[in-house]
DNA sequence: CCAAAAGTGTTTCACTTACACCCATGA
DNA sequence: TCATGGGTGTAAGTGAAACACTTTTGG
């Protein structure tokens, strides 16, 4: 590394890329722009990155105050730096990406007054910049990790049915999973607990519902354990 | 993103932990730092970000220029932005990890005269910045990516024995293979090729030589082969 | 009593693992 | 002829995949 800083800097920025599950399919959660470049076109949630804070905390910052989302899941993605990127000027982003339980976190009227709302992955609307890339990528790091790492929970209510959670593998996944095989692996991992409670409201025999054991998972893992769909 | 570009930015590196293996070692190349902070110290190859070059154009232009490296495998490791990683400023870097074939390189000089050096990675000097972070966070990517991407062949030269691949795998995994389950397995998913050399100059019966098969791994790829050691 | 989803075991097959000896070569 | 690594097959065990019916509940 030179010892000189005389150089011109890029920009730099981050934008999350925020997945969210409900009524059975997988969401993106997009922000109307209010200005140019791209004035009108949904893009993803982000902004400039601050010089007293880490990328990781501009990151919670932006998912705080464009949509009112905190302590939710959040990793980074990859960062994204082609010349032309932004048509206004040099601008490199990191990208996120984070997974909230919709049912449990309302959208707050963004702070700066553009629209936030949640959008189903196999319907997006045209998006500004490369966004567009930036999903895919993220796309693909989901259903890379979710088969590795317990991260579906994520998307969850704290409180699921099996069926649920295969349900969301399987929209992860893009495949369907033989309920049978699904559930011997997931409870032979001893990574869920049963509570005593039941869905309620359903027209049909109604399915227990269960809980992820975080600390059990970390003491597997500890103990060499390595979760795999 | 906000329309407004007025905040003060944080300098923007590339780092890259550029990877070896010979004499049955994993090394990694380091540069001696000429100048503060850190000076006398050893450091990852590196520099600024300039406002017409891509990321991976910033890294291959480092590696050129520190240590004459060119066409080498180079992919994104993972941004460190925290706000102390330099003493001077706010520095935010790209992080990339490069695995170079050993044989078929050599060191150049550096362009500015610094010191570019191998070095095992168990007998690692202390490094400047968070350069140790870093070299972790790659030893991890490689050690994760080695078992489901032909990513190891970029590490040995271009002809090699089986002995060399498992020798290869056996490092970066850390522990021993069977030896007639290894070439079983990698011979099974039929993506080296035997040629008709032998090694030479070894004091005992000389081992095949095989070589890898790029075109043979991208068409068993698209037709939803996967790698797996 | 009907519709709808919950819940449950067994068999088959493929792959992984463990394991030991003879062979070829150069010194 | 000896030291050194090259090269080879089989059996046992483990985990994945395929597959269909009964149970529970609310309407």
């Amino acid at each position: 590394m030179p010892h000189t800083y005389t150089y011109p800097r890029p920009a730099l920025t981050v934008d999350i890329v925020v997945f969210g599950f409900d009524e059975g399919d997988l969401k993106v959660l997009l922000i109307q722009r209010g200005c140019e470049p791209f004035a009108g076109r949904w893009a993803l949630p982000g902004g400039f990155v601050h010089l007293d804070e880490t990328l990781e905390q501009a990151a919670e910052r932006e998912l705080s105050e464009e949509a009112g989302l905190r302590d939710v899941f959040l990793e980074q993605l990859y960062t994204f730096g082609a010349l032309d990127r932004d048509p206004r000027e040099r601008v490199v982003t990191v990208a996120y990406y984070a997974l909230v339980k919709m049912s449990g976190h309302h959208l707050q009227a963004s702070t700066d007054a553009r629209a936030a709302a949640w959008h189903a992955v196999h319907a997006l609307p045209s998006l500004a910049f490369d966004h567009a890339g930036i999903l895919e990528t993220a796309l693909i790091r989901l259903k890379g990790k979710v088969r590795y790492q317990p991260i579906g929970f994520e998307l969850l209510p704290a409180k699921f049915t099996l069926t649920q959670l295969q349900h969301l593998y399987e929209v992860i996944l893009g495949r369907a999973l033989d309920k049978r095989n699904f559930r011997k692996k997931i409870l032979s991992m001893d990574l869920l607990v049963e509570t005593a409670e039941v869905e309620q409201g359903v027209a049909h025999r109604a399915a227990r519902l269960y809980r992820f054991d975080e600390r059990k998972y970390r003491r597997l893992t500890e103990r060499g354990f390595s979760f795999e769909i």
